[in-house]
DNA sequence: ATTACAAGGTGATGTATATCACGCTAATCG
DNA sequence: CGATTAGCGTGATATACATCACCTTGTAAT
């Protein structure tokens, strides 16, 4: 198993190379941390201090509607990058939970840290630019699916984009994921 | 009315601001370019030259599905850019078509341009990181929108966050957009 | 002026998905 | 260990939305 330092290096080294001297400069702007399966790392209600790396483990961005039903935003495995962002850019309240699918570690950067970074760095600033428009690819596509299929579709793209994915989450969370009940996806999932 | 030039110079120091220099040099990275209504800028299996910014008009970004359903990803108004962006960042070809619902005059920017920008001068990276989160988070806005809500409540949502494009596009695009059906929007709509 | 088409509305009916109720099994915990 | 809970499946019924068919109105083109 590799340490959190070298995967949050071979990470970012997948889109700008770094030196030693450049990689220590970023890694002095993390902090580690640990949590158990069901503890929450952001609650609603609390501000957004981190965003978080996962080093190991398994996260859901939860939002909660006024019936008290959860919807998962987003799921955050190994090498995904993980918070409510309007709350930490905007340094707002967090609208969203971030809760544990299993124990799960993370390398916890904050705003003013991510400000350092992208400032005292311009590699890093290349780095989180590609990363955010990943993630807005990757949303949009999902908006797509949403629009052009129905729930069995959109449960047969989810398992061919990430099938590591949904080994490892139980079902009734693929449901809240894919926006319908659990029952329906266990009518559709044959 | 305000010409192409200062529109894009407003727009881009809403975020970070230039000197004379900086902005002429901005400028030369991009061609002007008008369109009418029904024209396209970008059709499915063309090679994706350009992001746009539009200066003026209304676009739509539409995916054709395998029943040959039209989708509209999004639409882009005054100040906003658009782009197939998969396509245009690995310069790939264009699955969607983007296509004008008005007259319309748009600023382009060619993929070596745009890295040019970024590398020439810092603050235009800044810029386009700034740009690219806001367009995850709208993104993510949408989605959870369809998480947690019905048709009438997405269009209502829709009427209060977008109220002035409410107004330029017929109803039977916003269906299109909402993930409805002109019919059900037509009687949701009261 | 006439035609043709775009935009919108509405009734009748079909289909996908939600809801409610219940049972089963296996993991978790005191 | 026994008790409790999480995860999953399934039938019966309700609801939201799609589909198909048709009509009205305004507007652009000839």
């Amino acid at each position: 198993m590799m340490d959190a330092t070298s995967k949050l290096r071979e990470h970012i080294e997948k889109i700008v190379p770094l030196s030693d001297d450049e990689f220590a400069f970023v890694r002095s702007h993390f902090t580690i941390k640990k949590y158990k399966k069901h503890q929450f790392l952001i609650q609603e209600g609390d501000a957004v201090k981190y965003a978080y790396f996962v080093v190991s483990g398994l996260l859901k961005l939860v939002f909660t509607d006024d019936m008290l039903k959860q919807h998962i935003v987003s799921f955050a495995m190994e090498d995904w990058w993980e918070s409510d962002y309007y709350a930490f850019y905007t340094q707002a309240e967090a609208t969203m939970a971030l809760i544990c699918l299993e124990d799960t570690e993370v390398l916890c950067l904050s705003f003013q840290d991510y400000k350092k970074l992208c400032d005292g760095l311009q590699k890093m600033e290349r780095f989180f630019l590609e990363k955010s428009n990943f993630g807005f690819l990757a949303a949009q596509r999902r908006i797509i699916s949403w629009l052009t299929s129905g729930a069995k579709e959109r449960y047969e793209q989810l398992l061919k984009q990430y099938p590591l994915l949904i080994q490892r989450v139980p079902k009734s969370q693929l449901a809240a994921y894919l926006g319908v009940t659990r029952e329906t996806l266990s009518r559709i999932s044959d």
